[in-house]
DNA sequence: TAGATTGTTAATCGATTAACAATC
DNA sequence: TAGATTGTTAATCGATTAACAATC
């Protein structure tokens, strides 16, 4: 199955070299400021906190060329690992959910550096409905299938109570939803052809508290 | 030093074990509603899409031991990942940047469910300072000191803009945080004995968008 | 007992790291 | 030229998956 992925679809990069590739994006952005027009792999790394060879490696899966001695070109750099991303494809998406996780990821800028438009969000609340949020309008819930129809919206965001989320999920597919980000602690489930990409902030947080519980028992 | 850890610190798990332990407890935890009282393996692998295998290896990690035939004890199940993920240790925690996303950290209870607790927050905004936001307080920035002090604080949560993120960290750290949990899409240089964790969900939007694109271009 | 499931050891797979050649 | 950095191939390491024994 894998192995049919890469020779089907060539995706010859792993999910941890695409995990690290927006956050090279992110940096080199910062140093396009400061006038700087090249840029090696060990000086990402060492700004980074990474291994030098992983940098190169991630940068070669982007299909970057560099140059010997110099190293990569800054804008080239950035200009080949957004084509890489699909940042120039922009994704027209809506939000469920419209509490204060919705309204970070509405009012989040960053977003669309990535391609990622959120064009509408759904709620049921009526302080919310009929209101803006960062530009974007909240509308009631019964609009959602409309909606997603009418601006044949293909990525629903899901920032609803997890005693929703599936019923939210199944809604969003039959509307035609293609892909959906999950922010839900619950997995939903979904047809095979739907990707699903599930967020569980409690995954980083035990990772987080393991680390800190065994550093605070090294020092006594 | 990898090697030297998992001597040392009986770190006998892996990272993305680590990750998966707490999807397992909150599945595991809506069972419990359900008068279950034995859970499978491949029970749970078939409800959350899992390797049947690696569920039985990551709850061996946890130091649970099951019975053959019947599966896993629910309760004994929950209790036992819950002592391994230390969630009846208490950690408190500050957060600081009361935010959409500092907002919605502050009003998910699920943390207490891993042992975060999240007693105050800090702001510079006079429309948010002396308010309360789910029973907690938002102080003025300018205590963040005194209180990480005052309270023996050893983890800071970061939800301020980019350009704050390190000067905060760099703050906090010498008020005495220990662990540092990252919102903001810039790295932060801190000493080595200071535990980051950062989160960074472009590059779960970069996952999403790349399967996503795959997908769309798979169908044309 | 038979069969299902855990426990444990081995094999595979893939990501990271290392080594060294190529080159500006 | 010499040296630094990329490019490319090989080695290592670790996570996942498979196989099979143990057991209720």
């Amino acid at each position: 199955m894998k192995n049919q992925d890469v020779l089907e679809n060539n995706m010859e990069y792993s999910e941890p070299t695409l995990r690290r590739l927006p956050i090279y994006l992110q940096y080199l952005k910062k140093l396009e400021n400061k006038n700087i027009m090249f840029i090696s792999c060990s000086q990402i790394a060492n700004d980074l906190n990474l291994n030098p060879i992983q940098v190169r490696k991630d940068i070669e899966s982007a299909k970057v060329i560099g140059k010997p001695k110099v190293g990569y070109e800054l804008k080239e750099l950035i200009v080949n690992i957004e084509n890489f991303l699909c940042c120039h494809i922009k994704n027209e998406a809506i939000l469920v959910g419209a509490g204060h996780l919705g309204y970070a990821l509405l009012g989040y800028h960053g977003f669309r550096d990535f391609g990622l438009d959120i064009v509408a969000a759904f709620d049921t609340s009526p302080d919310k409905v009929g209101k803006f949020i960062n530009t974007k309008s909240v509308f009631h819930i019964n609009k959602l299938e409309e909606i997603i129809k009418r601006m044949n919206i293909e990525i629903g965001i899901l920032t609803v109570p997890s005693q929703y989320a599936q019923e939210i999920a199944d809604r969003m597919v039959n509307a035609g939803i293609k892909a959906i980000w999950n922010f839900a602690p619950v997995k939903i489930n979904v047809k095979d052809n739907i990707i699903v990409q599930h967020e569980n902030l409690a995954s980083s947080l035990a990772v987080l508290s393991k680390k800190f519980d065994l550093q605070i028992n090294k020092n006594i």
